[in-house]
RNA sequence: GGAGAGAUGGCCGAGUGGUCGAAGGCGCACGCCUGGAAAGUGUGUAUACCAAACCGGUAUCAAGGGUUCGAAUCCCUUUCUCUCCGCCA
């Protein structure tokens, strides 16, 4: 989130992130009710310090053994008095805190101005668009042909959306998270986590999951926790209330995790197969980073996605989001797209972003200066890599073979334990 | 689930009603010392908010509430941690 101070300090900055993020904040709104804040506080705050100044006195008195009863009685009303200003005081600042929750994070400057994903800029491809010399089928087709995955069954477990993958299927999945974590960690030099799936509303906060978006989370109300729609969460929360010291940084952490989007709203879109789902897994990164190196992270964790992709010989895309598509709590994001050859359509399978401080204020997610050894708020990035769902499809449309079998690139072989899907 | 113990600054740890924002230590920063380092030594070292030319003010000892002129300290509630017992595996 935003500190109050910022937002009074750089309003117009504020303004240009809710209108660019489309949100419906009333800024006005927050700046009168601080004004409002800092009068009352003003008064209490001058109260208290004469309650202070008389209880020293008071505490003389009595020492000296002198009759201190005029100034007690005096300083029963004013306790009364800052009794009640500080309920006041205590409403006024919940509103406060309530409404800044709902601050979208302000935008990095250059990024593209827009409405909407049509507006993203194009920032590079990598590879090329596969040529077929025979008709393609697509992913469902496929996954069906060899058994990959049996939609219909899982709809028996918990509805539509929650893919259940079969045989092969199932393998390939493991054998893509896999792949995936060992090259982060052996490659990249991320630290592994295996974190919980299911988060509290404190930290399902600090990302800025909530309270924005409480209807695209799954939760469980007996014990007030959420299920985890991104790694991201418990990941960025592992440093919550923690003070890093400079020298420590960047932290680099990968973790699989399973990740559950209620995906309200967007029913009759996009449903078939397993291009958008409730359950799927994902490898994701995050980094906490000092403020002077987060953009320059962002592009090192753009490129530790795209490696993925590379590796396995996928065509893609990368786009910068313009300020329409830019989430909530991003100041700056890069999709990575990767291209369906029997769709014909490029997939967003990893966004990457920097949060700046945003994520950090709301987690208290600190690090010690070193030239100045004072406590700052460090910047957190993270980026899928990759999610699975997608790649999925992209990697059966795209090595798919005139008989019907897959290959598989080489570098998943040996997770696989095998060389191509086949009946 | 039952019983008990605890939660104080970056860390450890003292502090049971009145200059306590908090002793002491560690760590850290800067200086001295040294050829350089270690050791030693001196000084400094919380955070947030308000007000700011400067001085300053307020709050914070897990969180919330209460008692009091005054609470780290007394009372209540909650959360979390640890130990023991039970339960499950």
């Amino acid at each position: 989130m935003l500190s109050i101070k910022f937002i009074r300090e750089h309003t117009q900055r504020v303004r240009d992130a809710v209108s660019g993020k489309r949100s419906d904040v009333n800024i006005d709104e927050i700046l009168a009710l601080d004004e409002r804040r800092r009068g009352i506080l003003k008064e209490v705050e001058d109260l208290k310090a004469l309650r202070n100044k008389n209880s020293a006195a008071i505490a003389i008195l009595k020492r000296g053994g002198e009759d201190a009863s005029g100034k007690i009685a005096e300083m029963r009303e004013v306790s009364d008095r800052i009794r009640t200003l500080d309920l006041k005081l205590k409403e006024v600042d919940g509103q406060l805190n309530e409404r800044l929750l709902y601050v979208p994070n302000i935008i990095h400057e250059g990024v593209p101005i827009g409405t909407d994903e049509s507006d993203n800029r194009f920032v590079r491809d990598w590879g090329k668009k596969p040529e077929f010399s025979f008709p393609l089928k697509d992913h469902l087709k496929i996954g069906e042909d060899l058994q990959l995955f049996d939609l219909k069954r899982a709809v028996k477990i918990s509805g539509a959306g929650f893919p259940l993958y079969t045989g092969q299927g199932a393998r390939l999945e493991r054998a893509l998270i896999n792949f995936m974590l060992d090259h982060h960690t052996e490659q990249q030099n991320y630290t592994e986590l295996f974190p919980p799936f299911l988060s509290g509303k404190t930290a399902t906060q600090t990302t800025g999951q909530l309270p924005k978006f409480e209807e695209d989370m799954y939760k469980i109300p007996s014990d007030d926790l959420y299920c985890i729609s991104t790694a991201e969460i418990p990941v960025t929360n592992i440093h919550a209330d923690e003070i890093l010291e400079e020298g420590e940084l960047p932290r680099k952490y990968t973790a699989y995790s399973a990740c559950f989007r209620r995906e309200a709203g967007s029913y009759g879109k996009e449903t078939r197969g397993l291009l958008r789902v409730h359950q799927f897994n994902k490898v994701e990164m995050v980094k906490f980073v000092t403020p002077e190196t987060s953009y320059e992270e962002l592009e090192l964790l753009t490129a530790d996605a795209e490696a993925i992709l590379q590796l396995l010989g996928l065509h893609y895309r990368v786009v910068e989001l313009s300020t329409g598509d830019l989430s909530f709590s991003a100041a700056k994001c890069y999709d990575i797209e990767v291209w369906a050859p029997a769709m014909e359509k490029y997939l967003e399978v990893s966004s990457c972003s920097n949060f700046e401080a945003f994520q950090a204020r709301r987690g208290n997610i600190r690090y010690r200066r070193k030239s100045d050894n004072t406590v700052q708020f460090l910047h957190t990035l993270n980026g899928s890599g990759v999610a699975t769902p997608r790649l999925m499809i992209a990697l059966l449309e795209t090595f798919q073979e005139k008989d019907g079998t897959v290959t598989l690139p080489e570098p998943l072989q040996p997770y696989f334990k095998g060389d191509s899907l086949s009946l």
